[in-house]
DNA sequence: CGTTCTTTTGAGACAGCTCAATTTACGTGG
DNA sequence: CCACGTAAATTGAGCTGTCTCAAAAGAACG
């Protein structure tokens, strides 16, 4: 199977590379496969390579020591996997592991950096993503220094509805598998008031939500919620 | 007054240049004094420049809509302000405030851009400088999910401690005008709280503070508390 | 030496956590 | 297709860390 050029073209790190420069990037990738649940590396590690997801998901979190997860970021098709530690040659920051079956393109660290030498572009692409980054945690920080957990939790569904969400007859459909374990591990809670908060909203009519899954039939009235809107 | 030359050759942004290089940026920075209390700019400015302090200290915050503030970064010399904007031509998510009398060389976001792309060294300090700035917010972020008031205020202090302590006889002393109210914008947490906490530091001979002033008298104590490692 | 801002302290409230027990949903294998 | 085992989700009850609000004391500064 080829690289999907149509995929990596469109990538946030790959996006307005001339084809000479795209047929060099590919012709450095290798593809794998990723079963949910493996992990690809843990925080620390030395990493000699970067990836981008094109297909299924791929969780980035931290373990504390006394064994809490905390959710980073879940990166989708197109998105790229231990940018950061590939381009500063330090450890990573985060662990990584598969939440669906996933595949992933890989590239060495190095052969990577030699080609951001011959295309500058390469360069303002990843500064753009490491930017984005920066604008989603510092927005993090704000919510959970100052916000109560049902605004966080509406705020962290929205964030996902966005990235990962997916136009159904119910209604946006967030489309990865996501238990209320998961759900208050992005948004700075607890399994339990996670599942009263999701509970609250379904008798509300406004997500409905099962096993593993939460369906968006309101996103107006998250949002709502969200910007503490209602009265 | 010239440039610092000295200043800018060691600065995270410009180290590494050639002396040539060095020259060119210099030639492009225009200075500019900040008086304590004065702000630079407000979130979602678009920046048309992008600073380094040399002297004084300026602080990176936002504002929540309740007119709660979060403070995400205090900038002292050497350090750059109002980079990503430059980079990224996106607005600005933080504010910026001199909190001390301050002094700022300044470039125009698009010379700097120029001479990133005749200087690839800029290029990968901006992403180190980036890439430092994630690592920081992932740090945060997993401390405010996970860990209580007293550790997250341990961080807080020793953290300022490395970046701006100064070593006297009795002594770390935080080297920047520092509230209760500051420390706890920085900490997730209330004034009030705040207040407590230190008193009991100040009480267990941990910290010796005063108003707007904090010294840290045993550094390992606090690393104890910060790493829950007492019992 | 009065004004203003910071810090301290008390008292009370409550959001959210913890722990325990039960129910529900899903997948598997007989 | 049903029964069983496992993991997710729900729900109750009680506790407590932290916030809120109010008031007073202390420090700086003209």
């Amino acid at each position: 199977m080829p690289p999907p050029t149509d995929l990596i073209r469109q990538t946030p790190l790959f996006r307005g590379l001339d084809d000479s420069a795209l047929r060099s990037v590919i012709a450095e990738a290798r593809g794998s496969r990723l079963p949910a649940g493996n992990i690809l590396f843990h925080q620390n590690d030395a990493l000699a390579r970067l990836w981008v997801v094109t297909a299924g998901r791929v969780q980035l979190f931290q373990l504390t020591p006394e064994g809490h997860q905390v959710i980073l970021h879940i990166a989708g098709p197109g998105q790229e996997v231990g940018l950061l530690p590939a381009l500063t040659d330090a450890p990573s920051p985060v662990s990584a592991r598969a939440v669906e079956d996933s595949s992933l393109l890989a590239w060495r660290a190095e052969d990577f950096r030699a080609l951001m030498r011959g295309h500058p572009q390469l360069g303002f692409n990843a500064i753009a993503i490491l930017g984005e980054h920066i604008r989603l945690y510092q927005d993090r920080i704000r919510e959970l220094t100052t916000e109560r957990v049902e605004r966080r939790l509406a705020r962290t569904l929205l964030r996902l509805a966005k990235q990962l969400g997916k136009r159904t007859p119910e209604g946006v459909l967030i489309d990865l598998p996501l238990s209320r374990q998961n759900l208050a591990e992005m948004s700075g809670t607890t399994l339990y008031t996670a599942s009263r908060i999701l509970r609250g909203w379904e008798d509300a009519g406004i997500v409905s939500s099962g096993r593993e899954r939460v369906v968006i039939r309101s996103p107006h009235k998250l949002v709502t919620i969200a910007e503490d809107l209602q009265r």
